[in-house]
DNA sequence: GACCTTCTTCAGCCGGGCTTCAGTTTGGCT
DNA sequence: AGCCAAACTGAAGCCCGGCTGAAGAAGGTC
């Protein structure tokens, strides 16, 4: 599931996109200012960016512009004010994929998200790789190497998650939040039965051990 | 660059493919009737165009006819309402390669535009074909080998859509959206019950599966 | 009006996979 | 070493998703 960060301080235009990007299928999550968005961006690795261009304190060329220092290569949308049109080329400059004028229409912005997808991924489907492992997640199709892995939905979605931010430590509730939903209140246990079954299927006969357990902290996707 | 007419009534319409079409980069004309549609299709010679079927005066099944009877052959993607189901067939006959129900979702318009790219570059028949089966989208005719198969338009529509995206799980939702439209809001059944008739038709004595199941996420069009 | 076709809903069955549980193993700390 | 909590994992039960035959609903045709 893409995720995508609301930058905005109008707290009514970030309730708006979260109802409406989480009724697409989204998961969203918002920042109120530029400081914050920003360490979101860097914490939390977004597929795609909707940032507000007029806030107070960083506005959002400084975030675009740091974003962009760091070298973080996601998708922004810009959100900006209707009469400053020289500022919407300012933005694209700066290296925004793309702009929506306020106030926003929402079939618009998802007309442009749209558009975005299917120029990063480049193709219909989209591949997800760490070292030998691959997933389609179009075509629902997991390998490592050239063996095909039948994995359930869950179990699917599980290593997605982890194949999503690799080297990235996720705890198990992080994981039940994102895997099962914020609506399970089952035990932490199934989260290690899934892992325990994940390994089973990659690492048959002696690979090395990819899903590594981090006492007391969760788990992350990483080679040795 | 392609230039794509549309021709609708509804300036909003209108607006908004345009907005939305040059966006993805087409050249788009506009035209607010059918008598100046069909002017500026002969005028003009644009590479696909986009039809609504309601319109006061001349509607969308005469402008078609009309320009079939002046031989021109540029692709049609017709507009319809969801209510006419027999409507769609009607269009599909007088010459109309797709249609797409209102209210139109762009990314679905969008995925008919690339369809049909694909279709008139890839071959010269605007055939949609995968291992044996083969799907004549303008003529209505579905075979599997040699065998001609009897499918009702809603049957024949979901195939349609399974060809168009093969490989690629599709879920319950999605392709209620796609073949019932967006407003329709009965139950998931009814894709088990057409999937389940597809089969059949599709799977004579022991052929092999080809409309795979992946429990808890959907179905595919896949081979094995 | 009777018949036919097609679409949708319903209900019962079936089986897979999700969750829970419990017994075992591992790792860290004193 | 010994102890305790955390993590692992095999097994069992059951819930629910998917399948499908059949009935109901809505038109169309003769």
């Amino acid at each position: 599931m893409k995720r995508i960060l609301v930058i905005d301080d109008d707290v009514s235009v970030r309730n708006f996109l979260k109802r409406g990007l989480s009724f697409e299928g989204f998961q969203v999550e918002t920042a109120e200012s530029g400081e914050l968005g920003l360490r979101a961006a860097l914490d939390r690795a977004p597929h795609l960016m909707i940032l507000d261009l007029m806030m107070p304190g960083i506005d959002g060329f400084e975030v675009l512009r740091r974003l962009r220092a760091a070298d973080v290569q996601l998708p922004v949308i810009m959100l900006t004010a209707n009469d400053e049109p020289e500022a919407q080329m300012e933005g694209l400059n700066t290296g925004a994929d793309d702009y929506v004028i306020k106030p926003v229409h929402f079939d618009v912005l998802m007309a442009r998200i749209r558009a975005i997808e299917r120029r990063s991924n480049g193709t219909i489907s989209s591949l997800l790789r760490f070292d030998d492992i691959v997933l389609d997640v179009g075509a629902f199709v997991a390998k490592r190497g050239t063996r095909v892995l039948t994995l359930t939905s869950r179990e699917f979605r599980l290593l997605q998650e982890f194949l999503e931010q690799p080297e990235r430590v996720m705890s198990k509730k992080y994981l039940l939040d994102r895997v099962w939903g914020e609506e399970f209140f089952g035990d932490d246990n199934v989260v290690e039965v899934f892992v325990s079954q994940l390994r089973q299927k990659l690492e048959e006969q002696g690979e090395p051990r990819l899903l590594q357990t981090i006492r007391n902290v969760g788990y992350v996707l990483r080679m040795q």
